[in-house]
DNA sequence: TCGGCTTTGTGCAAACATTCACAAGGGCGT
DNA sequence: ACGCCCTTGTGAATGTTTGCACAAAGCCGA
């Protein structure tokens, strides 16, 4: 979402768009390793993912050369190749600012723990809210923050406040040294240059999907005029 | 995320990206309107929703020139324009299917209701869950899916359940006359031609930003190696 | 009425992304 | 050892998005 000047340059660089895409495929290619695949081609692979076979080979041709022609791409490699370029061959500690249902429903979230992310923290500003068990912890208060982050060595946060506190809890958490923020909280973050946010919205998600609902209504008004707008 | 044809053909046909980013001007409209603001220009509007601002004016003149040279843009028609650009001037009822932390997260997300969007049903397959009052609303079971999309011609589905249930889900809704689905399994979903999908996955997002994150911490091992690493 | 100030709306070029189509290359059966 | 078949990796064509830079246009004060 922040960018830095990228470029491809050379060695380095993948492309954006590839790498949101990476972790879709490190999911298909989970999948397949549990079932027992050993081995996948790029048609398979794409249809698993939901993308572009052609799209799959250029995006994975950026990580290097790690299929052989004839037979495709062996699946525990890839797994592996992709887990390292994605940075989750190392684990990550995650702080939880707002435990509020959905800072709960986050901290539940079995696919959080599961592929390198660790919480090392749940934190609330309200006290009612402190020692509250969730999931395997207890939410405790903000106050900590600071000496979680640093503790932890947390570089990543996650913000499920209400829009009004997430500036606020979002500069204390620069301050205190995390460098990539995954905002759930509806509004816009301003931080130095160097940290990136990544924004997960809701309600935004639903408005572009009223947005298309829209014109597909207005089209089948105006061929067959039925249905939608009938008693 | 699936695509009709597009293309930026003569009268209509509002490109992608831009759709995706009214909200989040919306928002920030909304914002200057409470705050009393009656005109803003492009630059400030830009600041506050994070863009540039030639990108702002552009994406504005997809909807027609509702902008006065030397002054700027009035927010509350502004507001109506983008609004009715989104389709939220009229009522969009939503069915949540799975009643799990995620699920009960939303149902009690207020600023879901709060623009054109209301809940018609929160339902659960889990006898156990049903009854069980969330926000306004008391959970369904699942078994009345069918019924409650007929009877409120809703149009748009959220899934909020595992992975595992989520494309038979997917398929009841669709046959039910679903034709917008907005999916926080962690998986993905074929759907018809016709069916709209949009993800928000958090694993995806954190593992992008760990991505970033170890991109940044490389960076700073070979050039200064300092800080990140340091006691 | 006129000229200057300000801000919109947009042509254009560069950057980025997607997709096609095929040559290069590896495995396998004979 | 050879040749066939299959699939990767990628050049080139196409489509989309961004951002600059500026002409067109409304407002205001003199």
């Amino acid at each position: 979402m922040s960018h830095r000047p990228m470029s491809a340059h050379g060695s380095h660089g993948i492309p954006e768009a590839t790498v949101a895409r990476l972790p879709v495929y490190l999911r298909a290619l989970y999948a397949l390793a549990e079932n027992g695949t050993a081995t996948v081609s790029s048609e398979e692979l794409a249809v698993a993912a939901g993308v572009n076979s052609a799209k799959l080979r250029k995006d994975l041709s950026h990580l290097g050369s790690y299929g052989t022609r004839g037979v495709g791409y062996d699946v525990q490699y890839l797994v592996y190749q992709v887990s390292r370029e994605l940075g989750l061959t190392q684990d990550w500690p995650v702080v939880i600012v707002g435990a509020g249902n959905l800072g709960r429903a986050l901290a539940n979230y079995g696919g959080f723990a599961s592929r390198g992310f660790r919480i090392a923290a749940l934190l609330d500003a309200d006290a009612a809210q402190v020692g509250s068990p969730v999931a395997s912890l207890s939410v405790r208060h903000s106050d900590e923050m600071e000496s979680v982050i640093k503790e932890h060595r947390v570089s990543i946060g996650v913000i499920a406040t209400p829009a009004g506190s997430a500036q606020g809890v979002c500069d204390r958490l620069v301050a205190a040294g995390v460098t990539s923020i995954l905002n759930f909280a509806p509004c816009v973050l301003s931080v130095p240059e160097h940290v990136d946010v990544r924004k997960v919205d809701l309600s935004i998600e639903l408005q572009i999907l009223a947005f298309h609902a829209q014109r597909k209504a207005a089209m089948g008004n105006s061929v067959a005029d039925a249905q939608v707008v009938a008693t």
